[in-house]
DNA sequence: CCCTGTGAACCTGTTCACAGCG
DNA sequence: CGCTGTGAACAGGTTCACAGGG
């Protein structure tokens, strides 16, 4: 494995990967070729395969690739072979139902807590965690470690956030406020921009140019 | 404007462009270069211009783009100058969220019905519409014309639900659900899969290699 | 013979640099 | 002179096709 510049694309395709080969582990599936697991997330098997090799050899000739093992391989890749706590800033809708959803902590995610500003929040109970004041953001975010965050608070609060996010040593961020955040070159950000996800939609229907491609963010 | 082949990244910053025209906009601002424009966007001004140039030409030399202007054209290009009607399937924490969010409504999406199948849920009001049970839901799609639909359902209800609304004429699946939709070619899904996000933000910090890359989806 | 890993060819998208208009 | 629109050069990703292992 010579160290090589990674297309993007395919570190987003490796979370496709691994969600299919976890799908095949549960239903006790061993091995698996690369065109069987390419064909159904629409991709070719070539692709698959250059995709892995970047960071490795992982197959066996003739035979395919070991189930189980891709599968270690790939949350090591991803860094989700261990657990990442996460703070979650902004107890609106949006943040009390990811607050609430259980898919995150077997993908190796722990939600550990949650802030808002609003009073009538503080103190609430949503999933396991307790909303806790803004002001004890920056606090907890350096004690604990905690190196990725979420903000779902409003446009108008998001990059102040952010800057205390990053004061508090958050090194990634999942920002689903719909404004671009500054922050350092040494944290990354990733955008969720519910309207302008639609509006691809509306793009696609409208002008019939539409491929059914599914993109994953 | 001749027909030509679009780049798909390109419609995607359509929409970053529509959202900081809007936000000039309400600053009163009246014209703009391509390099104000693009600079906060962190996209590079040749980039602004080639994108916009698939579609027309909108500028003027020596002055910019006359922003009011340029808002009614990418509105129209990318179909939000009328409203879509949308339905929302699956009134979980996230369909409930998502029901309730304001942001929609201005980008020119109307939701207009929520349906789900746990008795406890049916008739109850979220924003402005009440949850009614999955039975209506090839009704009244087809009956309203729906075209754009979101599924928020569990991965095991998801392909169902779609199924059932390709079937009613819908045209564009904005999915939550982690797994792959079939549609027909002539359906267009996006696919929004948080915890494969989280899985981007863990392999971009641990390998350092972090580029404070936004991306749009 | 089936399947992986991979250089090479191909294609798509981005950046450059400049002609031309206001 | 500033700024747009655009062909041409460039870069990045994808597909092809095949060598080689089991």
């Amino acid at each position: 494995m010579k160290s090589q510049p990674i297309p993007e694309p395919a570190v987003r395709r490796l979370s496709l990967y691994l969600r299919s080969l976890e799908d095949l582990a549960r239903d006790r599936v061993e091995k698996v070729s690369s065109r069987l697991l390419a064909e159904s997330l629409h991709i070719t098997a070539a692709q698959l395969r250059k995709d892995l090799a970047y960071f490795g050899q992982f197959g066996r000739p003739g035979v395919g690739y070991h189930v189980a093992a891709l599968i270690n391989e790939l949350r090591h890749i991803l860094g989700t072979d261990r657990t990442w706590r996460v703070v979650v800033v902004g107890a609106g809708d949006l943040g009390r139902a990811l607050l609430r959803y259980r898919g995150f902590r077997s993908k190796g995610f722990e939600l550990v807590g949650a802030f808002d500003v609003a009073e009538d929040k503080i103190g609430q109970q949503f999933g396991q965690v307790q909303v806790r004041h803004v002001s004890e953001l920056e606090r907890v975010v350096s004690q604990h470690g905690v190196r990725l965050a979420v903000i779902t608070t409003p446009v108008s609060a998001a990059q102040n956030i952010a800057d205390i996010l990053c004061r508090a040593g958050v090194k990634g961020i999942l920002n689903f406020a719909p404004t671009m955040l500054e922050t350092p070159p040494d944290v990354a950000v990733s955008a969720v921009d519910l309207a302008a996800t639609l509006e691809q939609l509306s793009f696609r229907v409208q002008s019939r140019s539409s491929g059914n491609t599914t993109q994953s963010l």
